[in-house]
DNA sequence: GCACATGAGGAGAGCGCTCTCCGAGTCTTT
DNA sequence: AAAGACTCGGAGAGCGCTCTCCTCATGTGC
């Protein structure tokens, strides 16, 4: 009856079947479906046709199985904070800067044909099961997401073996790939920008001072304000967000009263400095220039919109994969890591 | 001459590894580690002390090889407009959108061990393979965001019997799982609201008209505004980026002068419309009030702040999650769909 | 004491694929 | 023309796991 057709009820057909179809060998198949060398043409035809008729589909799970490779990447993002019913994960996500990373993460992905899978760590022993699940080929690689604080993972990760690539650079020395920006000298834009056009008191908004792009654009910020004779800095930590932002101003805003630059370092936190200032009555940049950092789409939204330091992220993500793909591809590959160079984008606000 | 030597350097402890160790066969490490009825509770602690002193962990590919399933639930973003080199992607993935959804899914994939996997689809072919892919268990289920226009996923998922949930109605009529918000009830919030405070000549700026969501919005808006008595509403379209609800409310604007009233189909738009209204000297909310949709962050950040309708998207994200869960548990279940409902959120551009 | 139900653990057959042998056929080389 | 070199395709051994038998020991009723 049906030769092909409705064999075992849904059941997918299977290399074997293809081969029957063709009248070779699975291992036939096997190289014709791998595009591998000594194949006669013909039979190449045939069995693509035998492929056709029968909706032949690579089981991934058991190429994997014996490849060891998966074509996928996970995305490592860690939830030291919270744990359950998690404010911290979902104002990470929705922060431009998880979609911007995925972005170009993806850009370079798609054309590999590799996947990308989201996978939070949020305890100690999260980590190590990860790193378990990682060395089994769970993924071939891993990108990790700068990550608050000093984390033992990047280490884990290493010594596990684990193709990986961070984004911003780790908290502590680490051999491992990664790629960042020179958040010092986006700072000294900023600064340099603030005073080249007038300011005399500058403060600045600063992130979490653990987290290694946040320090560094602080000390970069303080370094470069010292050398041109401000020798302090009046600086109000935040943690990123819009209300941060505002009440971070507000608090500068009751300690020194004749401020008229701030450097913020994130635009989303900026626009909510940009909130304050206007409760306050003070004009931007009139009375107090803003330079953001990122230039992330809150810039532009921002009133005015935003003088910010560019970061480059999905250029940077689209690099890490590239990184990733090529540690992935050669095992022998040295530690490497690429530095952007931030630029300063001029628009209302400073 | 380390004949074995040298690989058994980096070869995994397996099963058998573990099953050794303790002096009891395979399947009864399996059994163990699974939890799994009928073991000997003396056996039972012996085998985890071999599991903790080999270090095993289970390989989730053979695994899954053979229980055909995977533990990973796919995301899939259609991507049917560019091709290569994408600004249509990377303006998807910054959108908070994105993010939010992803975030909502999180929220309960997390707890279920499971991982989420991005894949985009952009080609005909893309979705054959995807479909294929699935079937071949790559993924237990799948999340389709709201796809542009008509798709022929929602049917092939369906017909393929991969269980899926999408999150916004398909275009069709599909028995597919959705979760949606009643996007015509959101727009007859904003026509109300705009109505009740007085605005006769009111304007809409939608999103593009074959998307669904954006479809009943307009509806939506159309008929509640014709319930009133206004019969004809300017409606012009933009894509739901910022710049182009700048351009469109410069085209209403230079259409229709005496406008006193704008709903716009997101936030991100309505952010652009208020660049374009303060551009052209009309004051918000006094001259022309703003309504957006969605209550993302952009309606925070934007100057005045966006009274908007309010979409739970994290919350629709992760019914949808659930839902999917549920479905993959149960193959039997019937095809079910859950619509929030909208409510509007008064700041100060209405 | 025997037949029987009961339950614990082992043996082993795959899941669908890749890849290393090998054998058979074809083409050089001396 | 014989012997090697090369090509192409098949057979079959796994990859690490689950799960269905099956065996064997123990408990139960008469």
């Amino acid at each position: 009856m049906c030769y092909k057709g409705r064999m075992q009820r849904d059941r997918l057909p299977t290399l074997e079947d293809v081969a029957r179809v063709a009248g070779v060998s699975r291992a036939t198949v096997s190289r014709v479906v791998n595009g591998i060398r000594n194949v006669d043409p013909q039979l190449h035809e045939v069995v693509w046709d035998a492929v056709g008729k029968t909706g032949y589909v690579p089981n991934r799970m058991a190429r994997s199985l014996v490849t060891r490779r998966t074509g996928t990447v996970a995305l490592v993002v860690s939830d030291s904070e919270s744990h359950d019913d998690d404010p911290f994960m979902s104002r990470f996500f929705a922060d431009p800067y998880f979609g911007r990373v995925v972005g170009g993460l993806m850009s370079v992905l798609r054309q590999s044909g590799v996947q990308l899978a989201l996978q939070i760590v949020g305890s100690d022993d999260g980590r190590k099961r990860l790193v378990g699940d990682l060395r089994n080929g769970q993924a071939d690689g891993v990108i990790v997401l700068s990550l608050p604080a000093v984390d033992a993972l990047p280490g884990m990760l290493t010594e596990g073996g684990v193709p990986a690539v961070m984004i911003g650079r780790p908290a502590e020395p680490v051999p491992i790939n990664y790629v960042d920006l020179a958040n010092e000298s986006g700072a000294t834009l900023a600064a340099e920008h603030l005073l080249g056009r007038g300011c005399q008191r500058v403060a600045m908004i600063s992130g979490p001072a653990d987290v290694p792009a946040s320090h560094d654009r602080i000390s970069g910020f303080r370094r470069a304000m010292a050398k041109h004779g401000h020798g302090w800095v009046p600086i109000v930590a935040g943690n990123f967000t819009q209300e941060s932002g505002e009440d971070a101003m507000r608090t500068l805003l009751s300690q020194t009263s004749d401020l008229d630059g701030v450097f913020v370092a994130n635009d989303v936190m900026a626009a909510g400095a940009l909130l304050a200032l206007r409760d306050a009555g003070r004009r931007v940049p009139e009375d107090v220039a803003v330079v953001g950092f990122d230039d992330s789409s809150a810039a532009v939204t921002a009133q005015p919109a935003l003088t910010t330091v560019r970061h480059p992220l999905e250029d940077m993500a689209a690099e890490a994969a590239r990184l990733l793909l090529a540690r992935i591809e050669d095992a022998e590959m040295r530690v490497s890591s690429v530095i952007y160079e931030p630029t300063l984008v001029l628009r209302k606000s400073a």
